[in-house]
DNA sequence: ATAGTTATTGATAATGATTTTCATTACCGA
DNA sequence: TCGGTAATGAAAATCATTATCAATAACTAT
């Protein structure tokens, strides 16, 4: 998804279109590894460089509220957010570099009904990340 | 696994066993639910008053590296963490009481097989953890 | 059992990340 | 163009985690 997408996403929720959300949006729009706030900072001052690093917290928070960004979970640290996924995906992370990629096809019906079986439980929802070295890397 | 189980463990690794480490280990090794620092402090401090924070830091670490513990990622924190499972073993996490279970069976050969052959990555690791509700909670 | 070495401790301070506060700025609908 | 008000950035406050350090206590060798 685009970083226009994204503004027009925010503009329809009520949020204003500044130059400091743009500078945010479009560098993590176009990622394609997971950001921390800081990175996102660092990169946004190249756009924009006045930008805030509340700013940059404030605006993901906004990204993560409408799902346009996830928060991804790794090994070293779980600040990092990404662009969001199409529909039901997941993440494939590349150990090396950080490259981060989505996938889907993943079926755990089965798997699923035999847990909740054997458990009791209920089960609402599930998280399922791979953990690799991209084509570049391995 | 054990209180006792640990405190060998800890022992055989060149550390000694102390009452903050028994008061400790002995929370988090009984506990279903995964535990914060602070939940761990609080909960220590009934077994021996003069625990303090930093010790349990330091024991919790210790803990992880010797694979007796994992940390355990959830949509609000990823500061908690929970005895180990036995084994190749994923968490199933209720959402209402936070109880934590283990189960095995999870085959993504197939899938990760697919999706190797389609990304160009070599895949080593996965991580997949459930959420619902415990039969407790439904 | 005892003594001596040294890992461990808890209190305090330091750090680092995130959140709150607030006066100023600038977006955007009328 | 203007005005109401959301959004901003700087600074301060908060919260979690880590480092420092002198005092303590666990364990090894005697």
């Amino acid at each position: 998804m685009s970083a226009e997408t994204w503004l027009a996403q925010l503009h329809e929720n009520g949020y204003r279109i500044t130059a400091a959300r743009r500078a945010v949006v479009e560098m993590v729009a176009k990622s394609t590894h997971a950001l921390t706030p800081l990175e996102v900072y660092d990169l946004g001052r190249k756009k924009y460089r006045a930008l805030g690093l509340v700013t940059v917290y404030r605006t993901l928070e906004k990204l993560e509220e409408l799902h346009l960004i996830q928060r991804v979970h790794q090994p070293m640290g779980c600040q990092a957010f990404i662009s969001m996924g199409q529909g039901h995906q997941h993440l494939l992370l590349c150990q090396n570099c950080g490259q981060a990629e989505y996938f889907e096809g993943d079926d755990l019906e089965a798997l699923t009904k035999s847990i909740s079986k054997k458990t009791g439980y209920q089960i609402n929802e599930h998280w399922l990340q791979l953990f690799g070295l991209c084509a570049n890397c391995r």
